[in-house]
DNA sequence: TGTCAATCCATAACATGTTAATCATTGTGC
DNA sequence: GCACAATGATTAACATGTTATGGATTGACA
């Protein structure tokens, strides 16, 4: 090997690594169910947040979706032709659009939902209730203690 | 809302999606490192595997740099072409490859590798070295836990 | 009110993710 | 030795990730 461990970390032990990982093997739980209502995992993150959230616009749907702009006007583009959400633009700003889910869209959250759930309460039975519920606290923190790109300490 | 709290779980309770998040922020304090060396994270990924364990196959070096084959397949074409690793047919096996990296692979290893080294130092310190030995450790064990794609319990 | 920067979104171009299908090579059973 | 399944890698086709650029609308301000 090139370096020696006090240069590069094994990328067993690489934090990005370990989260695409892990992350990696979850969603492998729920693909087989997105993949049935032929869904992107990615389509159903817009179409839940749109359901938590109707009316927002692009850029505030982006960032709750993780999913970047030119990725999202794809995306809404043909959720729009298959009828599951709705575009429109905002009366007060021409720039601004509002998206919502229409009455399909809505319905795909009702069949989907509880499939989701049986599948979140697998992978919690597997993993242990408790557990899942300090990772997801502990990768809160992490997330909340990298907010801010830039600020290094010196 | 069109679901209540015992169907579909809150997006920010999800851990899909809080995996997700964490990982994108802590990918967004190494991009600008990758992306002065004209490498997007998957090369990197592939090279630093590739520096670990010299003479993968395709198979195996998918599996260990968490890249599906199809990319894989025209990743390692395009950093053949730019002269960072070598590919060769296995001797005993006409279907097999074998990967490695070049001279000047290993040469972007040393350049790289260290300045890698101060950004997940710079990330250990923000968010606490102990913690992050703890979320790794969390993160392996998810794994573990979940390995088996479809062995459910019942 | 006309200019100009800022804002929001969309498009372009290329890389990767994802599933399905194909191709070449190897192994098996007869 | 030959048909045939199995294996390893590639290709195809479409969706998304990513950065840079363009287009339209708005807001600031002289």
């Amino acid at each position: 090997m090139t370096n020696n461990a006090r240069t590069l970390r094994t990328t067993d032990r690489s934090l990005p690594i370990a989260l695409l990982r892990a992350r990696e093997k979850v969603m492998d739980r729920y693909r087989p169910l997105l993949q049935k209502h032929d869904l992107t995992e990615q389509q159903w993150r817009v179409i839940r947040v749109l359901d938590e959230t109707p009316g927002l616009d692009m850029g505030a749907l982006s960032a709750a979706a993780n999913i970047l702009a030119p990725s999202l006007s794809r995306m809404t583009k043909s959720l729009e032709e298959r009828g599951l959400l709705a575009m429109r633009r905002t009366p007060g700003d021409g720039r601004r659009a509002s998206l919502s889910l229409t009455v399909k869209g809505k319905a795909l959250i009702k069949i989907i939902g509880p499939e989701s759930a049986v599948i979140s309460a697998e992978v919690e039975a597997r993993v242990g209730p408790d557990r899942v519920r300090a990772l997801l606290d502990d990768l809160h923190a992490l997330i909340r203690d990298l907010d801010g790109l830039s600020e290094t300490s010196d």
